[in-house]
DNA sequence: AATAACATTTAGAATTATTCTAATTCAGGT
DNA sequence: ACCTGAATTAGAATAATTCTAAATGTTATT
């Protein structure tokens, strides 16, 4: 059978602290213990957006030395080098993306829950006319409505 | 000669309380001293994007008994009644704008400063896929980069 | 004009998010 | 192993926003 004993913190097969580090080294980034327990959590919880604060409390749970300021510092550096994008949706804590990929976010006004929208036209000067001289390095589309559940309760009600 | 020592406090032209109260009974709001003066400040600024605090500080030069919670309570309904958008462009503290025409806004990462750029391809269905089911009532289009003048100033250096 | 009912405003305290500081530790190159 | 600069730490400081309870203003009703 497995010794497990050894091991006092869960760590889901899919992450693979090799991998993260990979990704963290490949974007030119010295791999540190702390940007690798950061951008794991992330990576495992990018459906949530979780806020600086969320992740520094999944972190704590893996290192429990990992202090918040480091928790900021590492999530900039990992924004700097295009590993992971802030959200921001409303007048509360910005959130944090490491989805990549040209999606818009969406923020349900019922329940509150953030949804990516892949597939969404990639803004591109022919989607979004850029008055010329200006160099657009980042485009950001958020939504906010109603999400399919919280419809269905209002109709309910 | 025109008498100005009764007016302490210059009010463009433009700005007439009239119009502005108007605006706000439109919009199916009541229309308050505060509310006229935080409105008002937000149309002559709207090229600044200014934050609470500035529309605070300059609401407060016109009433100087105005408090800071009834500035963020103003444009919350003023938001909450479309007259003003909310922007979130980066972690500090939230922009408004006073510009309902659909547009995108526009940080330069380099002076800091946000444009407004109209034209945008109205954020439609069409434009953005949205999965079935959602309703989506706000779009938001915020991009980054350097601005024409920050862009010559690094060509200089 | 007085009254009741309700919404708005106020000052200041409280909370929350983020940044700063200075001391310590760590990673990568010799 | 050692040096150097970068990263991390705890905790204080700052900044943005929200809350609270009292006071005031507004509207509709008499």
């Amino acid at each position: 059978m497995k010794d497990v004993t050894a091991r006092t913190v869960f760590v889901p097969p899919h992450r693979e602290r090799g991998a993260v580090d990979a990704r963290i080294a490949e974007a030119g980034l010295r791999s540190t213990a702390q940007r690798s327990v950061v951008y794991g959590v992330l990576l495992e919880h990018a459906k949530e957006h979780p806020t600086a604060d969320e992740i520094f409390m999944q972190a704590k749970i893996e290192k429990p030395e990992i202090s918040m300021a480091t928790v900021y510092n590492c999530l900039d550096a990992l924004v700097k080098h295009h590993l992971v994008k802030q959200v921001h949706l409303d007048r509360a804590a910005t959130r944090y993306c490491p989805n990549m990929d040209e999606h818009a976010h969406f923020l349900c006004e019922t329940c509150g829950e953030v949804w990516d929208f892949e597939g969404v036209a990639k803004p591109r000067k022919s989607a979004f006319r850029v008055p010329s001289g200006f160099t657009v390095t980042q485009t950001e589309v958020n939504m906010r409505g109603v999400c399919p559940a919280c419809a269905e309760q209002e109709v309910v009600r």
